[in-house]
DNA sequence: CATGAATGAGGCTTCATTCAT
DNA sequence: CATGAATGAAGCCTCATTCAT
């Protein structure tokens, strides 16, 4: 793992900065599809998968694959990057909405349905728990800030247990979202599982 | 991938069945090398990690280790059911302990720290839940025997809520485990993870 | 980088058809650019280097390369051709001096240090004793007879053995050439082989 | 270039050592062919052919190649190392013949003509000379103390200048071998260079 | 039985060349 | 004309698996 196999600072359309060419119109479209294309493969089959499999999902040469991203480590990384901000973005949504403690398990339970088919997407919570690369850092503090924001409202409203931290909630979400992916079959055991956490964090009445 | 890639059921000295030659006894001791080889590996570095690894980890010729396991994937489920094995095995041992809520949660912290190291011992705790393949499906029933045993015992002693079932435990054991072991440098998320779903678990008061 | 990179004569206007259009000013200050860039790169990172890279050292597009060289092999013919025109050219300035036997020796070290950094200016040399394609050919003819000249003045003066031919000289500017840029590091050793040449070019005594 | 890509301390088979397991006697056949090919194919088409080319001029699968030269740059190295070797038998063996003047001028012509198929030969030559890598290192160093020896012969005898220096001596001997490889097709034109550089390596009468 | 050499399919990556913008 | 994105063949290397020793 080399330390410097981001894809850059963020995807260049979104990063505030500008000094990154825009890039052309046919390119960004190429580089959305190939992610979407590595999202979908890598939480399919693990990100064992080849890449030649994902230029294939994403309709493309192989060649147009290594041009976004040249290796396929910056590849996986951008893929988590992204589900990064995606999760940061969904739980900013939130920020302002009634009701803390509905919001709070809602999306609880959110993340761990999406993680269910989304497999690696449990790995991505992790990462916003412990910030292991330079290139996820920035969103996982992004995300980190988000669901203590969450947390802290659904605290402040009663619905939440005070002695919970960001840390073992973000790890909660990881594990279930993973134990979920397992029994992926079987729907009432996911829900009978969340229920026996949430009742956990639930203040003792 | 094959469904049945097994090496048999079991190693050939415990099948019931009988047609499989005892193994001479350097062939079952390196029989044992090699798993035991395996498990440290793979949970080391993951199942892509490379068989030769596994052979010189256990200090015998490649050529060995796909005498003993024809197959990567034989090699795999093999650690697989040996990890169930002892999983229920440690279950079983404490069926008859006083103290049955006691004993219950110990079991549970157990197998967290376990798994924590053990990284795809979590994937095992699924496997017991779901008994994907004919190979692991003899000593998935034990585990979830053996746990099922543990849990009416809790719950008869009041320790456990009512309307948990195996299905959701296992599921909630390996999510937690798998939890533990991203925050792996953090003793004390782990901990109040830990006693988050524990108070799930015991009932309402 | 090369001092004289200009795209005179041996821009598209020597193919014999001569239907070449004379080329925008933009255009063949792009050719130009190019042809310089690609003299640098190749002599600095051998003919393996990337023409993408040729490109970027040009501060063009790839594409504007491909247009003005069909091919890389026709990139590097032209860098070639170029060498050829330069080393001719310089031969031929060297023609009516006085003293003849000082200006051929001046003018095989000279070529020699030269091909100490320039690398590949050696593989040059070769061209021009054997002609090997139909691109070259027109500028090894050119450098053969310049430098059979600077010979014979030479030889009319005294200065160099009366069985030399331009053959064999040309061969050993090229090998001295190849052994100088080896020993790089080491001007004395240089000098002392290039000594060594000299005194079997001077006639006995 | 890796530092390290040697294969290991010289040919299992010649290495005095003897730590390294002596291979098994198929193993040090196929090592051997592989060699042999690489060197083949490399003098003929220079290193940048393909190690698949290597290995079907070997007979053997790609896989055989690369367990014995891990490397592309390994192989490479072992080319070298095998040329070197032989260079230093070959002067070695002339060290006590009689008229050690003819000795000497028939071993430069010796290594002339070799070289002139087996271009990369001359690079050899230089590595000689500056030792490079520390897998040459031994090699070079072997060969710099045989041709020194045979040069000081042959200046003790009368027959070499006295102020020929050993580095030089190599320089002109991997610069004329470059020559000779270059006007492959002329036989004269290379016995009149090597004419050229003999009378300069006489004394003066 | 144990060993490790041989094998070759498959993965990642580079790069000359083409073509839409 | 210039640009740079797209393409895919080809190269290096890894690794599961087979088989002679």
């Amino acid at each position: 793992m080399t330390p410097d196999a981001s894809d850059g600072p963020g995807a260049p359309s979104e990063a505030g900065a500008g000094a990154e060419r825009p890039l052309r119109a046919d390119a960004r479209r190429n580089r959305a599809r190939v992610l979407a294309a590595a999202d979908a493969v890598f939480a399919a089959k693990g990100t064992g998968a080849s890449t030649e499999e994902v230029a294939r999902e994403a309709g493309v040469g192989i060649g147009t694959v290594f041009r976004h991203f040249p290796t396929k480590e910056a590849l996986l990384t951008a893929v988590l990057v992204d589900r990064l901000r995606r999760l940061a973005e969904d739980a900013e949504a939130q920020a302002g909405a009634a009701d803390p403690g509905a919001v709070f398990f809602a999306f609880f339970a959110r993340v761990v349905e999406q993680g269910r088919t989304k497999n690696a997407f449990t790995d991505v919570l992790h990462e916003a728990g412990v910030d292991v690369t330079a290139a996820t850092a920035e969103y996982g503090k992004r995300v980190r800030a988000a669901v203590a924001e969450l947390l802290a409202r659904a605290q402040r409203a009663g619905a939440v247990r005070e002695d919970v931290g960001v840390a073992e909630l973000l790890a909660l979400m990881a594990g279930v979202s993973r134990a979920a992916e397992r029994a992926a079959s079987d729907g009432e055991v996911r829900a009978k599982a969340l229920a026996i956490v949430f009742d956990g964090l639930r203040p003792r009445p």
